[in-house]
DNA sequence: ACAATATGGTTGACAGGTCAACTATATTTT
DNA sequence: AAAATATAGTTGACCTGTCAACCATATTGT
């Protein structure tokens, strides 16, 4: 019940740890250690290569910009990212007819089957993490950081 | 309510967007952003500067091997980060008498005027991101966060 | 049609984090 | 006291994320 400011020793109630973008970077650390490990166990994907490859399933074919802003992801490492994966050969490319500085993107076989190996396990983790938290407060948590996420995003915009 | 889940577009409900992992790395990287221009604007820290000043100051006179079991950073960067504070007058050490591989830290009177140059600014950023929740609301997502970190601590540890 | 502008994507430079090897001093074991 | 082990801190290698410059193609305005 207490647990959360009774620790005695100056070991886990320095100021730091009340501070949200401390605490999220924390545990945000820790979640993609976790992430990371099982990925590279079971299909040898990064991080950034997975979440890529949720996208290219979720969206089937698709460019490279839709999925950075879909996920806000910079685009240069993006490009790399891609790269990487083409020249393992889990994703192919194919200039748009429409438009030729386009580039559609697709799982190849063997991507699939990559991305399926670390799919359930995946899966499990996920199902693992939220496990910990009723429903009611997996509910809040979310809206949690919703919020703190419009706050990061309204205040103080880097140009204007 | 609902908002959760009742974005109707395909832009706003991929199926990262329920990843906890993937929702804190966003968060996360706003908020830092965020707390680098803060900390650029009005006293030249970087972020990591700053957290190794919150311990100093919480600490007083410490060593970098206290402050990296503290806020769990590696202590390659932390020794790096050190350097960069004593370069800038911001830090100054000493060999301790009882154990000469230690060397104790301390603010210089720079050092603190730069820190409290930031400080309030800090803190008012904190209490904003923190007003857009209720008390109630607060304290479960620090409850959250703190079960979510114990699951990523326990779950399959590294090595064993 | 031509110039200006916008967009898709690549590349280079750089700060930050993570890991492991290494040096130097302390502590423990025998 | 000598050998083995532990601890404090430094350094190098590598990887990811961020920013800005850049090239090529499309689109828009005149």
């Amino acid at each position: 019940m207490l647990d959360l400011m009774t620790e005695n020793a100056g070991n886990n109630n320095h100021p730091l740890r009340e501070m949200v973008s401390y605490r999220l970077a924390r545990l945000q650390a820790k979640l993609n250690a976790q992430a990371i490990r099982i990925l590279k166990q079971t299909s040898g994907l990064s991080l950034t290569e997975w979440r890529v490859l949720v996208m290219l399933e979720t969206f089937g074919q698709t460019t490279s910009t839709k999925i950075a802003k879909e996920i806000e992801f910079d685009k240069g490492q993006l490009s790399r990212c891609l790269r990487r994966l083409q020249n393992a050969g889990l994703v192919k490319s194919t200039i748009s007819e429409e438009d030729s500085r386009r580039q559609l993107l697709e799982f190849t076989v063997l991507g699939r089957e990559t991305f399926e190996k670390a799919r359930p396990h995946m899966r499990a983790r996920q199902k693992q993490l939220l496990d910990c938290m009723e429903m009611e407060e997996k509910h809040m948590f979310f809206r949690s950081l919703e919020k703190l996420e419009q706050v990061a995003d309204k205040s103080e915009p880097p140009n204007e």
